[in-house]
DNA sequence: TGAGGGCATAAGCTGGTCTTATGAGTGAGA
DNA sequence: TCTCACTCATAAGACCAGCTTATGCCCTCA
């Protein structure tokens, strides 16, 4: 009713997504009955009794308004609807994944073997994934993680209090050795009804440097390396001191702005914003595994260094 | 920093992801939080009493074991660890959103006025976004979505029983008229331990129909495009019939694998897969929208259609 | 034709989460 | 400096969703 400005959520429904949208043990249970073929042995699997397990799909298709499972006397199978419902359900368990993954990192942060320091954007848009991966590996390994700036990363590794660090940026920090272990790129962004959504000439970068621009704060590792590469010419139209902000002004079409491909892939996705082709400027950074120089990466902290590499 | 409270250690590492995540009302109550800055004014946008959001928000807390707000009698502000928390959130949500994005159009097939027929891989991994990014603009577009493969669109769109089709593929078919909305790649993929995962050298298109490969079954649209890429060379190490079935294998390590970019983007992010340099091979496929020749779409149909092109 | 696996239904219990009612701390303005 | 307006925390009771146990029916296979 009242209405929210600016960050819509989904108000018009009356009801939030939680009770359109079954729990997590639901959507596990969906992916078990898929992967396994019969509601009881998945009903096993999660540690249910088969009553629940029934009882818990027949409400989930209530509630969705489809059927999913075609139930037969020798087992169940997902219905075409299930199938893709399932997929959906996937994406969801498996983001839900990434947040356990990146939690559990950050409570065991004081007892932990491997302590792990991390810009911002590599902590929010790739570390979950890595440990998650780490994890499949090596199931007793305990992570934790603390984030903060490249200057922060190297006080911590320097200070002894992480054993390995991830940092993007164009240079690396001083008593640190490095490793590239990837790249990411500053992409410019409109959203669709820009007219530089459509452009198909690239932008150059006088044109770039002359457009104001929404920007996250000066000092952030986005805007230096934008500066960086226009000459400290950018000029802000807006200046935010989150990516989370600054995407949202973006999506409303306050202007161009300029991001980590990392932070707008599923706004991109979404086409709620567009890639602006670019010329002659160099956005791509590095991102870089750092450690204590002379101190390799030995145990757990190798395990995960070869993970992020190809 | 972020601080950590409470500590207890309770080795319950087996527990299902349900019992770890907090739920999604709990998720979007955090989200809420994080935006206005205060437990009761969460509270009363998602629709429950302030103590009833405190004791959530305490509860998340517990569960997570680390302090996710500061609370003074001034408001809330997000911790550290917060702010980190909540980005993953976020992302659980979106995909909770999809889901029910999709659901829904799954849910009014009957009684819509925007009937959608699809591909699997664009109703899987696409049109959830788009569906979202629709229902954001007009509210009030009821959409139904249909599953198939190209000829099932093709028929459902010649029989008038869906206003708007969507297909990968190298034809268009008979009949429609067609419009192209973007690209997909088939990649060659391996799990990070394969030969290949360390090669820069390109993988030859010779090379590429000597080597057996896990592959989707003779007939589905992926090996389609494959077998004609290659001159119906392909030859397959492993027949599977579903896209997440050749993703598990080829995640496990059993052999190189051809996969739309689309269907593996989470596992490249991850570094489950790792993508393979392939030289001399036209792997890309166009996708397009559809509609029967003569019949340009209209209203919602002509909205989503604009949604999709940049 | 009986055994076994598969699913559905019924009844009762439990636990979590909501509500209302209240208290206590802080800051701003009269 | 007193009071109002705002914040969050706590307590006690109501309620409901979902679990378990105990059945029964249906089908297939030996």
């Amino acid at each position: 009713m009242s209405e929210t400005e600016g960050s819509r959520e989904q108000g018009e429904g009356t009801e939030s997504l939680a009770h359109r949208v079954p729990d997590l043990a639901a959507l596990e249970l969906l992916l078990a009955v898929a992967r396994l073929g019969s509601l009881g042995a998945a009903a096993r699997e999660v540690g249910i009794t088969q009553p629940a397990a029934s009882s818990r799909v027949r409400s989930m298709e209530r509630q969705l308004g489809v059927a999913l499972v075609d139930r037969s006397p020798r087992g169940s199978r997902l219905t075409d609807a299930g199938v893709l419902v399932t997929d959906w359900a996937r994406r969801v368990v498996e983001a839900a994944a990434a947040f356990d993954a990146g939690a559990r990192a950050l409570r065991d942060r004081r007892d932990s073997r491997l302590r792990v320091a991390a810009s911002m954007t590599i902590a929010e848009y790739l570390l979950p994934g890595w440990l998650l991966a780490l994890h499949a590996e090596r199931p007793d390994t305990a992570v934790s993680l603390l984030a903060g700036n490249s200057a922060k990363v190297a006080e911590l590794l320097l200070g002894g209090d992480a054993d390995l660090g991830f940092v993007e940026g164009l240079a690396v920090p001083k008593g640190l050795d490095a490793v590239v272990i990837g790249h990411d790129r500053l992409i410019v962004v409109t959203a669709p009804g820009h007219p530089w959504a459509r452009r198909r000439r690239p932008v150059s970068p006088k044109e770039l440097a002359g457009t104001p621009l929404i920007l996250r704060e000066r000092g952030s590792g986005t805007r230096q390396v934008l500066d960086a590469a226009l000459g400290g010419l950018a000029r802000p139209l807006i200046e935010l001191s989150s990516t989370t902000a600054v995407k949202a002004s973006a999506v409303s079409g306050a202007g161009p702005s300029v991001l980590s491909e990392l932070a707008v892939r599923e706004e991109l996705a979404l086409r709620r914003l567009v890639a602006v082709p670019v010329d002659g400027v160099s956005l791509r950074r590095d991102l870089r595994a750092v450690w204590p120089t002379g101190h390799r990466p030995t145990g757990p902290a190798r395990d995960l260094l070869s993970l992020t590499r190809a």
